[in-house]
Parts: structure tokens; C-alpha cells; sequence
DNA sequence: ACGCTTTTGTGAACGGATGCACAAAGTCAC
DNA sequence: GTGACTTTGTGCATCCGTTCACAAAAGCGT
């Protein structure tokens, strides 16, 4: 389609879904000092066919050069500009329990486009105390930060309390919001929720698992049992 | 359709991934003392159409009562035993950083259907440290606790680091992992690996949050921005 | 006993995502 | 400058998942 820009809108999600994998992909090729790849090369390093890697980025207009491949700098900061990445959002973690140490202590944050802005807990125990550098505060922060422009919520609380966190979240004008939560949040139908469950992962390997051992002593010999690696879900 | 064992099997991966979802809502109504729900109410609890967990139930089988809904526990019951929970299922952590920690001391291990059994790491500062009532066991612990059946490896290692990992667990015979690394991992095709993956999270909600901050100002007068309560993904 | 109400289970239509296969487009060697 | 070669971008067919809409099934009241 080159370079039309109306075209480049309507991302399919599952397009959009992958396009993090690429980007990590592309700074992989980046710090080994390789240049240019090719779609064959880039699906490998990010687990998909070359086919669907072409299709996906074909969304976001035409980046590569037919007989050679995709420039990788070049290539990556389209992606990054794409998901947003460019700017930085900040980020706010809410509930600092052991999960929520562990996330203010991820690197992972940092590394490009988010920052974390706020530590929050409901605990006055917690309150003041310092956590990879910052200093935890109340939930009435929110307020302030909201004000100051938060764009991201992390609800890292017990489930009981995560829909009350999020309507907080909500009421002050966070869009955006990512749930450690065991839990279904129910938001107003213009904010995002996104879910990270560790429970919901290991019962779908556990499905597969008992599949394979009810094969294995022969109960589903009718039953073809191989294409396991899929993903779906999430 | 009713109780056609034969037509039990081959339940879409799509299907399975909610499964969780539908059981824990089923928990929960079970917890307020409610013996019975419709199809309509559950769905409700779980976030999804009542068309979609009806059909997605006719899979299992026909426990649902015309006029009346699901008995929450029997259809709890069904679910569980589908998922492979009614057994226990032994889980081996390795990498015992920050997120380590906080796996190791997580009480939704155990909830149901899940047993940790040991944690792994390479640093031998960390071996023979007490964390959540295990004593942190070096790598080559592995292979007694494949003999020992071990089912499921959880990767909570560096990216740089999780192939290698990866390798080990396969090595001794684990087929189903659960990577927290940011990185994919390549495996023989009857191992299944799901990922878990923060980051990824992280910049889909940027995205999005980019998109609504565009049309906000009116640079994308022309496109519909609404339906944005979606999943995909994982 | 019977008809009225409720709710399930599912056939059929739809829409989105994936995989295939190839023409178009560009590079590179000479 | 030309021709052979490589790799992209995409039309098309297929598959999978979602949604709709309703007939069949069960309970309930009278
Ligand atoms: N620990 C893990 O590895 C892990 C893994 C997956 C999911 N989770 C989930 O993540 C969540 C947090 O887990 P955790 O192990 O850190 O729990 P935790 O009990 O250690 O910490 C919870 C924190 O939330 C705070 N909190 C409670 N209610 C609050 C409220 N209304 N407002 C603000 N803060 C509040 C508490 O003070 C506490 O500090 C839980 O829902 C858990 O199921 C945890
Ligand atoms: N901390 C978080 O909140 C968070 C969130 C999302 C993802 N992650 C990812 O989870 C992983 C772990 O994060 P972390 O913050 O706990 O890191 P960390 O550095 O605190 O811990 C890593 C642990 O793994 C051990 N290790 C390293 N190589 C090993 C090997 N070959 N075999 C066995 N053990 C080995 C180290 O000794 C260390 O104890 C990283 O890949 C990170 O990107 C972390």
C-alpha cells in the first residue's frame, strides 16, 4: 500500500499484540551490530512465520525494500512510534506487597517509553518508606498525580480490593489500566484493562499437560494430539 | 449433543483459556452460599456474553438444566476435572530474584491444583536460604525432581539466561513451562511454554492510550475509536 | 394434565486472522 | 545497462472464533 497515510489506521489487535515481540526482536539484531534483516530472519528471532511478520508490519505501511529486507534502526522506531513509545507514560503501582516490590524493583519498566511515577498503598505501615527509590504514598496522591498527567495503572493489590482501586483509578481520569488482580474489573467502556494472570497460565498448561498423560496410557487413541505449540488466550 | 463422550474431546484453545475465568466465578458464587446460576449471570461474573459461555460450556458436555441454569458446584466439579485439577500438579521455580520471591510466597500456588515443590538457582549465595518454607536448591537438583515427576518449570530467570534454562527443564523431561522472561523460547513441538510478559502488556495499553490522546487533539477525525474493551493477545 | 415461562444448546451467518503463493519491485554483479 | 536473483507486499482461500436467533427441553403454576 506504501505510503498511505490513511491506511495506516485500523491495526488489527492481533497485529498490535505482536509488534512488542518485533521491537524486542529488533533490538536484539540492533546490539549484536546487524543492520538490516530480512522477514525470514526477524519471524524467526520473534516465533512467528515470515508471512504473518510481513502482513502485520505491511499495517503500518511500507518499510521494507523488496530484494533486501528491513533496515533494523529504521524499522524499529516506526514500531516504536506506532505502539507510542516515543513519549514517555507515566506509571503508577498500587499495592506494595510482595508482588508490587518486585515490580518497582523491574528494570523492565524503565527501559523505554514507561516511568513510574508513584508508589501507592493503603497500609499506613508502608507509608514513607522507600522502595528502589521511591517514597510510598497514600492512595489520596492519586489526585495530585492525575493532575500531574498519570497515564497507567498497576493494580498490584489482593483481588477483594482491586475493583475499589480501579474505580479510584478510574474516577480520576486513568485510562489505562494493568490488573496482577485474579479478577474481573468492570470499567466504563473507554478505558482499557489488561490482565496479567500467573493462575489462569499454569491451569491452560495444566489442560495440556493431563491431555498428554491421559494419551500417553492410551485413553484418547482416536485423538490427534501434536500441534500443542499454540498461544491464544491473553 | 448431551453426553456424546466422543464429542468431549478437541475443546478450542480459545474455549480453554476461559475456563479459568468461568471457575473462579463459580468460586465465588459458590463462597455467598449460591447453588445455582444461569448462563446469563455467570457470564456476567466472568466478563463475557452469555452466547459465548454457553457455547464455550457445550463443549464439556451438557450439564446445564433448561429453565433453571448450572448447579455451581457439579458444573465447578466438571470444569476443575477438565482443566486437570483435580490432581496436584508439581511445580519447580527457577530464578529466585525479585519476582522469585514474591512466586515463591504466593498463596494462589496453592490455591488448587498446584504444588511447589522446589526452587532453583544458580547463585550459590541464594542455596540453602529459606524462602516461604523451601530451601532454595541448586541447578542440578533438577533431574531427582523429574524422577520425582515434576510437571511444570516457571522461568523467573534473566532473558539472558532462560534458553538455557529452558533446555534444562526440557532435557529432564518437562514439557510444560511458564516463562516470565522477556524473551521467546524455542522448544521441540510436544513442550508447550506460555509467557507471562509484563512489557508486552505494558506498551498494547500504550497504544492504545496513544490512539485516544491522537483523537483527542483531532488528528484522526475520520477513524471510530470506541470498541476498545478488547482482549487478544496472550 | 396442560399450557406458560424460562433458559439451555446449537445451527447458521458473520468477521477476523492465518497461511499460501506469486507478481511486483528492487538490488547487485558484471 | 542489463539480466538474474532475492525478498517484499498482498490477493485469495481457508480456518477459527464470535454472535445471533430460535427450537427444544425442562420447571412451575393452576
Ligand atoms: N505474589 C505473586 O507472585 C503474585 C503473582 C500473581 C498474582 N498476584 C496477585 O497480585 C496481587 C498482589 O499480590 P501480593 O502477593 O503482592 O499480595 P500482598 O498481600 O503481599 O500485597 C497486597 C498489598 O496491597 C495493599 N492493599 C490492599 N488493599 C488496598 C487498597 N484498597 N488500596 C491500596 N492498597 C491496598 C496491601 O496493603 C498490601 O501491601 C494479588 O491479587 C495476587 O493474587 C501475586
Ligand atoms: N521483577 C519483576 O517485577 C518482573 C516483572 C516482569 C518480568 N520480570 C522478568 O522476570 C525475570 C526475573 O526478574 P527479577 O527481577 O526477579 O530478576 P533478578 O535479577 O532479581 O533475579 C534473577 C535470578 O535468576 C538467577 N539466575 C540467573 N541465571 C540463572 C541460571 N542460568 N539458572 C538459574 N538461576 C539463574 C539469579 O541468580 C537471580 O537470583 C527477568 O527476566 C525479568 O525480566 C520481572
Amino acid at each position: 500500500m506504501s505510503a498511505d497515510p490513511s491506511a495506516r489506521r485500523g491495526i488489527p489487535d492481533a497485529t498490535v499484540a505482536r509488534l512488542p515481540e518485533y521491537l524486542r526482536a529488533l533490538t536484539g539484531f540492533a546490539e549484536r551490530g546487524i543492520t538490516s534483516v530480512s522477514s525470514e530472519e526477524l519471524a524467526a528471532a520473534a516465533g512467528v512465520r515470515s508471512a504473518k511478520l510481513r502482513k502485520d508490519l505491511s499495517h503500518l505501511g511500507s518499510y521494507g525494500v523488496r530484494g533486501v529486507g528491513y533496515e533494523v534502526d529504521h524499522l524499529a522506531y516506526q514500531i516504536s512510534r506506532e505502539l507510542g513509545l516515543t513519549q514517555d507514560w507515566p506509571v503508577a503501582i498500587i499495592g506494595m506487597g510482595n508482588l508490587g516490590h518486585a515490580l518497582a524493583a523491574y528494570s523492565g519498566f524503565a527501559t523505554r517509553g514507561f516511568r513510574v511515577v508513584a508508589l501507592l498503598d493503603q497500609d499506613s505501615h508502608l507509608l514513607g518508606q522507600e522502595i528502589a527509590g521511591i517514597t510510598v504514598q497514600p492512595m489520596d496522591a492519586l489526585t495530585s498525580l492525575a493532575e500531574q498527567g498519570l497515564a497507567i495503572g498497576v493494580i498490584a493489590t489482593p483481588a477483594a480490593s482491586a475493583q475499589d482501586v480501579c474505580d479510584q483509578l478510574v474516577a480520576v481520569g486513568v485510562r489505562s489500566i494493568l490488573n496482577f488482580a485474579p479478577c474481573v474489573l468492570v470499567v466504563p467502556e473507554d478505558v482499557d484493562v489488561r490482565k496479567v494472570d500467573l493462575s489462569t497460565e499454569l491451569q491452560i498448561l495444566a489442560f495440556h499437560e493431563q491431555r498428554r498423560a491421559l494419551a500417553a496410557e492410551g485413553a484418547l487413541e482416536h485423538v490427534t494430539l501434536e500441534p500443542i505449540n499454540s498461544a491464544v488466550g491473553r
